[in-house]
DNA sequence: GGGGTCATGTAATAGGTTACATGATTCT
DNA sequence: AGAATCATGTAACCTATTACATGACCCC
């Protein structure tokens, strides 16, 4: 099954397999363990959607029920377990994730391909504010290292952090290498970007009062 | 707004937005524009959806018909423009996609992160493949400018696929970085990694017969 | 007694995707 | 004649999110 035809694609879903193919779970055992593992921070997921995530997985018999515990009088606790499709399709999962760059569409892409929108100056201003906010991104991101490194957690735990932090460095530098370009560029992308936003201000004032 | 109280967050709402502030235009036009400047290499976008999102930003107000075409006996063309407070929608969203660095999820980042599933020799040999098809997408980026550059484009129009270059380059860079410490590295975090795994291997065969 | 944690779920909602449907016009 | 483009839309589906609801147990 590729990505295309997969069904599930909440990205939850593939946690649940994973901690799955480690030992049976309950869904709340599940959700304390990623949150333990600070899954939230590297992979999108809504702990909320637990149970429905379940039911799917439970439909796609990717799961099923192993026992059903009862303590006292709280409320039964289903334990979960992989079935042998649900650990290939993890397994297919997974290695696709690693083994296969996809395109994907990060916001700050997109903004930067609407960048003409923006009045010149402005754009400007806006990024040298986010090259700022960048710099305290990559400080936090370093003090988690720091913090993990006294926890003597193996580094084998963090390389999704490290490759955050790749990224977003990598985004840094290459918006302060951009900067010049907009500020100075004297190509004709620049000067007709100018022109436009000259002329929206010369428009607009009109039309207050 | 911002981007918790947003409630179109379909970039392809943003991209209409900023097609209308250029000028008035029809939905074929705008998906017809769009398609020529390739704007789905950059922006996540179904054309499909087009017309709805185009209700949802009546429905919001920040659109209004403007006028209504008829050619011959051809379906009528009604042609959409911004309101002022679709301007300053698209001009909000745009500024605080621009300004502001959120946390993405990008679908590597998760796959790093659930790492440890895969047997190690196999995790290697899918990053292994990574880097190769990396490279591939690394040319096809610069082949892209090649061709823009024949085409004598400003660089304006082309910074989103420089910044789409740098996180690939990056993420390249770190893969590469990586590979040494999975392969020979020493620590306990790759010890338990390989014991988990031999010890599933040792057990799989037996289900077999 | 109250707050926090353990533990499970349901229901409403809706944003977004996909596929389908329709028909005129223009080009080859 | 047939393919491609112009041009608009609908409808089903459905994953996923959010909020709400419930109640036991435990510690201070």
């Amino acid at each position: 099954m590729t990505s295309k035809t997969r069904k599930l694609t909440n990205p939850l879903a593939l946690a649940v397999l994973v901690l799955l193919f480690e030992r049976p779970m309950h869904p709340y055992e599940m959700a304390a363990t990623m949150r333990e593992r600070r899954k939230e921070a590297s992979i999108k997921l809504h702990y909320g959607s637990l149970y429905t995530v379940i039911q799917l997985l439970l439909r796609e018999g990717f799961i099923k029920a192993r026992e059903t515990l009862r303590e006292g009088r709280r409320p039964e606790k289903t334990v979960y377990g992989l079935t042998p499709a649900g650990r290939a399709e993890m397994h297919r999962w997974l290695a696709e994730l690693v083994g296969t760059p996809i395109k994907e569409f990060p916001w700050f892409e997109a903004g930067l391909s609407l960048l003409p929108a923006l009045p010149p100056e402005e754009a400007l201003a806006l990024l040298e504010k986010r090259v700022e906010l960048l710099k305290d991104v990559i400080k936090g991101i370093e003090a988690g290292f720091a913090f993990v490194r006294e926890m003597k957690l193996p580094r084998l735990f963090t390389i999704e952090s490290e490759y955050h932090l790749a990224q977003v460095e990598a985004e840094r530098a290459f918006i302060q290498k951009l900067l010049p370009y907009l500020c100075n560029g004297a190509d004709d992308g620049i000067a007709r970007w100018r022109a436009l936003h000259r002329e929206r201000k010369a428009e607009k004032p009109r039309k207050k009062h």
